[in-house]
DNA sequence: TTTGAACCTTCCCATAGTGGTAAGGTCAAG
DNA sequence: CTTGACCTTACCACTATGGGAAGGTTCAAA
């Protein structure tokens, strides 16, 4: 049984943030010793790490809580964990979409733009444009 | 002078957050009628237009402050424009890393799992697998 | 004139994820 | 017994946006 911060560092997460998860219910609560303290099992320290992992794919609170239901579940069908990873991935297009469309905006105007001591900026006069931005 | 939901039509940006545009002063306090309603210059309603603009655009509250300010003076050089602009770019750019790398990771266990009725599924388990997920 | 719809106001709450800090309890080493 | 490093809970902050409640205003229709 390790402490918080013992299982922070294996999950690579924080302890703030370990204590989060227990809080909207990500986690089941810990058990405490005597005076209080938070101790993590090994099972439990997996389950962190788990966490991680798909928090570093994006993944949100929310679809992690299905993906750990989904872990735990030994008649799971693949097929589930799969829609879901794909669910995200489409999420993580649409957020590509919507940067790229700035980026082309925004490339296109810093190259109109001399950069030089003169006040004239198509920055500026385009965003002071009544027109639309691209989006639609 | 127009009142805020025509304010708000116009410029794209709904009532409520020229409310907040104002109260974390991105915008001057706006004028009021004897109720207390608040009124809207055409002068005000190009910088509403403006916030909208550089709001597609991604960039923040703090950023549009900054553009704000140098629109508002004639004797800029748009080379701040354009830093400001540069900025934001590399911004986006870094966004769009950690997506790709997300999206890179993810597309390969998707790819990987054969999504159908059996219970083993790669992605479960290399979230579960205690090593790196790919991120530095 | 009264009433009702459609506005407006302020204030609070929620989202998602993370960080910080403060006030206080615990534990082990010196 | 003190000190430092840990733990606890309970707040507040951030970004940007939306929702809603409780109450005031305006204007038109009946």
């Amino acid at each position: 049984m390790m402490r918080i911060s013992e299982a922070a560092q294996h999950s690579g997460l924080s302890s703030k943030m370990i204590r989060h998860y227990e809080d909207v219910g990500l986690i089941q609560p810990a058990a405490r010793t005597e005076a209080g303290y938070r101790q993590y099992s090994p099972a439990q320290l997996d389950q962190l790490g788990f966490i991680r992992h798909a928090r570093s794919l994006g993944f949100s609170i929310a679809q992690i809580r299905d993906l750990l239901q989904l872990r735990d579940n030994p008649r799971r069908a693949s097929r589930e964990v799969k829609q879901l990873a794909q669910k995200h991935l489409q999420e993580l297009d649409q957020q590509m979409l919507v940067l790229k469309k700035m980026q082309a905006m925004l490339e296109d105007l810093v190259a109109r733009c001399a950069g030089d001591d003169s006040p004239d900026c198509v920055i500026i006069d385009e965003l002071s444009d009544s027109g639309e931005t691209g989006n639609e």
